[in-house]
DNA sequence: GGCTTGGCTGAGCAGGTGCTGAGTGCATAG
DNA sequence: CTATGCACTCAGCACCTGCTCAGCCAAGCC
């Protein structure tokens, strides 16, 4: 589930987002100040901001300075009053992806997020990394430290899997879903067999072991 | 295991609900008047309400603003006739989640039932605090002040019953029920069992009590 | 102070969970 | 046609977790 920021200090265009956006499938968060908007997208992690221009206190623009800073690539959309064309240039330059004029249309604000935010996966980095893992899903190959590491497919796609949500613990039906697929059908011990294999391989140098078992509750990538 | 309160004054309604929430793996209960739907929303911390709107005494709109006062989140899905939208405005304006129009379609009501409690879950923040307390739902990571503290699934589903609930006296079997699930059968006594463990494994650095035994009413997370 | 009730505790048992090595069937390459 | 490698299944094992139980302790009441 992707997750929106609505930073606004009007309620009513707060509430409408939040309504609206949830119903089309994201995790709406609700800030009604600059001060609560910057402390929310630290703690929350949004995939996308959207961002009112005109509020009391910091505004629109300062927030966007300081998500910049922070966050070079979130995608923000800003809204400003139909008749300031000038915000909408300021906006840009200060660094907006797009911006929408008030009254808000709904249909195009989705089409904007939508858009936004596929753009936004595409530019995803095709490397990841935890710890001395370094894995890259163009390539398709996997390092650990110096040494080079071979993957089946399956055993590729699992440990992305893992890689991409870090310290998170995920049970096997989860694990199931995510790499076999929800037409999978067999025994959940594919995930444990496939985990063993993956573990073997990611400590054969004698290195520390990444793949926790969290007994009762499923599997984490995380330093012990 | 997810609870439902059902409020509505055609016992028909009720029992059909009850029946087919029960074979999709929800614990049900009905209420046949708002005044007990009320009573009961507070003695059984439901996780979703069905509500109709067309009750004698307290109608359903009321109820709804009573609830809403009480817990701005819980998920509620009023039930409404097909050709009154006017109900479904004010319901959607008073705060209700979601409508579905009589005659009921289970099916529609299922789908409904799942998305808004994912949703609701998705919206639960991942970390839990409270005191020097921390814990990590994401993560299975449980932590006081600095130390590191090991639960096992059990115990950590018990923390997380007491640390989304703080400061309110939850009695032995509102316990065994939101922990244990309904279908647990056995003695009450496991309740105190695993209170006992949580306790020695909190308290382990020296620390103060946390979790205080009410006599004759319960357990709550309280300091002091 | 004695009695009753509710809560606490330590020990022990059984089933569940996860790990592992071996083995099967299938697809692809040589 | 054979060899290899991959995905998956299965059964046995070891260990941990969850649960029960019986006896004990503490609080509240008369």
């Amino acid at each position: 589930m992707q997750r929106i920021l609505v930073i606004d200090d009007d309620p009513s265009v707060g509430n409408f987002l939040k309504r609206g956006l949830s119903y089309e499938g994201y995790a709406v968060e609700v800030a009604e100040s600059g001060e609560v908007g910057l402390s929310k997208a630290r703690e929350k992690y949004p995939d996308l901001v959207i961002l009112d221009v005109m509020m009391p206190g910091i505004d629109g623009l300062e927030v966007l300075k300081r998500l910049r800073t922070a966050d070079e690539k979130l995608p923000v959309i800003m809204l400003t009053a139909k008749d300031a064309p000038e915000d909408q240039i300021k906006g840009l330059d200060t660094g907006a992806d797009d911006y929408v004029t008030k009254p808000i249309s709904f249909e195009v604000l989705v089409a904007r997020i939508r858009s936004l935010l596929r753009r936004h996966q595409a530019e995803a980095p095709s490397v990841l990394r935890f710890a001395d893992l370094e894995m890259n899903t163009e390539a398709f190959t996997v390092r650990r430290g110096a040494r080079d590491i071979t993957l089946t497919s399956l055993e590729f796609r699992l440990l992305q899997t893992f890689m991409e949500n870090p310290d998170r613990v995920m049970n096997k039906h989860l694990l199931l879903d995510k790499v076999w697929g929800t037409d999978f059908f067999g025994d959940a011990n594919v995930v444990e067999v496939y985990v063993k294999q993956l573990r073997q391989k990611l400590e054969a140098g004698g290195e520390s072991r990444l793949i926790q078992t969290i007994r009762g509750a499923g599997y984490v990538l995380r330093e012990k």
